[in-house]
DNA sequence: GCCGTTTTCGGCCCGACTGTTTTCAGTCG
């Protein structure tokens, strides 16, 4: 069974119980549910090792309800919960402003068991009279039902990021003397967005909401306070902006990026060395003196830990590292030195070689490969043997012509179902080395999609595995094969696995660039642009490096040209 | 239900905003 199986099953437990009133018990189950999932193992080796309770948030009764689970599939607790819940009523706490108290009052008072029956009950206006029901808030849970309906789940980060992008720039026009930010799971460069969090240092906070709620592409304010305001804006999502005064610039910053669960450790280290936080400062519990708060980096410090980027903060244990001194030292933002897997117009891109050539050029790259589709990838003009010879002849005249940076005669070769390489001996020869992807037969067994991939990993030309798990986010889950075994043959063969810097696809993940880097496998951060401006999409895919805890010195592309001729036999 | 340099019981993160029950509860992040 998955993680994060296991993981939903623990959160609907503490969405039920948090229904019937229950105080505490939500909360550990989250809690439990959040550490599983972001384990780089399987769960069932924890059971197999006796060792669920190490994980933190699991003691004796959630150790049991995951052992139950992963030896037979169910849970007789969970199934209890359900039994005695209507089934409906959990959607109801996806609407905003309904919480576990508002749902269980309507279900009582009105028999409402899901949105359909709530969007009715409004229409009936059988709303208004319930104690703490007015006109207002039926007309905003109405409006929520509406968000929930047309939203249907998270942004992918790219869109959001360069949402908040425009939002500041514009913010900062009207506005040059203020601080400005993102924060929430955006400054943490999550692969996924709830919503846009936006934090402004100012001391005239009310010209500054002013100007935020009514930019374009703003469809409606849905809060407006004295140091927070939120919008939806047309494109469905929401953005918040809080204002704090720059004296509490960084302990505002620290507050307001999170991950919550992140925060809940950090305000219990401050309490047990006798501080106390919240987004104004840290301050001495007793007096009440402040200790920090204008720098966000002095905050960690004063609590004994080293500053932990945004992307690591996830209670992932970056809090202990940092307490010990011994974090990562992340790979940066500009340390790419190329991008080892980029289309052409020769296959199912736009953009020419020589365009590739020069959108690298302008990024300071010292290389770039052209990796077009091989041959039995119809859909995207996969080139015959014919085309990719003339190709690599074509790539080479250009590398002489326009000198550094480098380009690399690449391909990105689809491993067949049988585990054969899709272009034969004297062509892949031809080749300075080759991407191998699965892009076909994505339903195979574990069994024969692990073999199919190990074969094709054998090929001594294949030096990246791109988007290694082949999940698109949202839209189709990873094919099954052994993660583990195929991670330890790269490694062993020399072919560093892909982060694919696609927003929709950020594969691999950042759990599993963790775990791959644990093994001891080398990683490439790869842009898989189909036009040239596309190959800035690695920011994406540096940060997933980065919140996978990854260093420099675990990126092939963050080498020198001349030592990835050297070491990794490229040309 | 979990956890422990406050350790086997008694706590469990903190504050803003909103609407309505006019002094506070519910929700959210």
């Amino acid at each position: 069974m998955e993680n994060s199986e296991v993981a939903r099953v623990l959160y609907e437990i503490a969405d039920y119980l948090e229904l019937q009133g229950v105080a505490f018990k939500p909360q550990a189950y989250r809690r439990a549910a959040s550490a599983i999932e972001s384990l780089d193992r399987n769960i069932s080796e924890f059971h197999s090792a006796g060792t669920l309770r190490d994980i933190p948030g699991v003691g004796e009764a959630i150790a049991d309800k995951i052992t139950e689970l992963v030896t037979t599939g169910k849970l007789s607790y969970m199934e209890k919960l359900r039994a005695e819940t209507p089934p409906g009523l959990l959607d109801l706490l996806a609407v905003p402003d309904i919480g576990p108290k508002k749902a269980m009052l309507l279900f009582k008072e009105l028999g409402i068991k899901s949105v359909d029956d709530l969007k009715k009950a409004i229409f009936d206006h059988r709303l208004q009279g319930l104690k703490g029901f007015g006109a207002k808030t039926e007309e905003r849970i109405l409006q929520g039902i509406r968000v929930v309906e047309s939203r249907g789940g998270r942004a992918l980060i790219g869109s959001a990021y360069e949402t908040s992008t425009a939002i500041i720039g514009r913010i900062r026009e009207r506005h040059p003397d203020i601080k400005i930010s993102m924060a929430g799971s955006l400054r943490r460069m999550k692969e996924t967005i709830g919503d846009i969090d936006i934090l402004v240092a100012s001391g005239e906070p009310v010209a500054v909401m002013d100007t935020f709620v009514s930019m374009d592409g703003v469809e409606e304010t849905v809060a407006k306070g004295e140091t927070k305001s939120s919008v939806r804006l047309k494109t469905g999502i929401q953005v918040d902006l809080r204002v704090v005064p720059a004296g509490s610039w960084g302990a505002a910053l620290q507050y307001f990026t999170g991950s919550k669960e992140h925060n809940v450790e950090i305000r219990k280290l401050a309490i047990s060395k006798g501080m106390k936080i919240s987004e104004y400062g840290l301050f001495e519990r007793d007096s009440g003196k402040e200790i920090a708060a204008m720098d966000e980096g002095e905050v960690y410090n004063k609590l004994g830990l080293q500053f932990i980027p945004p992307e690591l903060r996830e209670d992932r244990g970056e809090i202990e590292a940092a307490a010990r001194n011994s974090l990562p030292e992340l790979i940066g933002y500009d340390e790419l030195k190329g991008d080892l897997h980029c289309h052409t117009e020769w296959s199912d891109a736009s953009g020419t070689i020589e365009e590739v050539w020069r959108e690298a050029k302008k990024m300071g790259y010292e290389y770039v490969a052209i990796t077009d589709h091989s041959q039995s990838l119809k859909i995207a003009s996969g080139l015959s043997e014919g085309r990719l010879l003339e190709q690599i002849k074509e790539v080479k005249n250009i590398r002489e012509r326009l000198g550094p940076p480098w380009l690399f005669a690449g391909s990105e070769v689809d491993v067949l179902g049988d585990g054969s390489l899709d272009f034969p001996r004297n062509v892949l020869d031809e080749l300075d080395f080759a991407v191998m992807s699965v892009h076909s037969k994505f339903k195979m067994d574990e069994k024969a999609m692990t073999g199919r991939i190990l074969a094709g990993l054998g090929d001594e030309k294949v030096k990246v595995f791109a988007h290694p798990t082949g999940r698109l986010i949202g839209q189709r889950v990873p094919y099954t094969f052994d993660f583990e075994k195929v991670v330890e043959s790269a490694k062993d063969a020399g072919i560093a696995l892909e982060i694919n810097s696609f927003p929709d696809r950020l594969d691999l993940s950042d759990v599993n660039v963790r775990r791959s880097i644990e093994i001891g496998a080398k990683i490439s951060i790869d842009s898989d642009a189909h036009s040239p401006e596309q190959m800035e999409l690695v920011r994406y895919g540096v940060a997933t490096a980065r919140r996978g805890w990854a260093s420099k010195s675990d990126i092939i592309n963050a080498m020198p040209l001349s030592s990835l001729l050297k070491e990794w036999g490229l040309s």
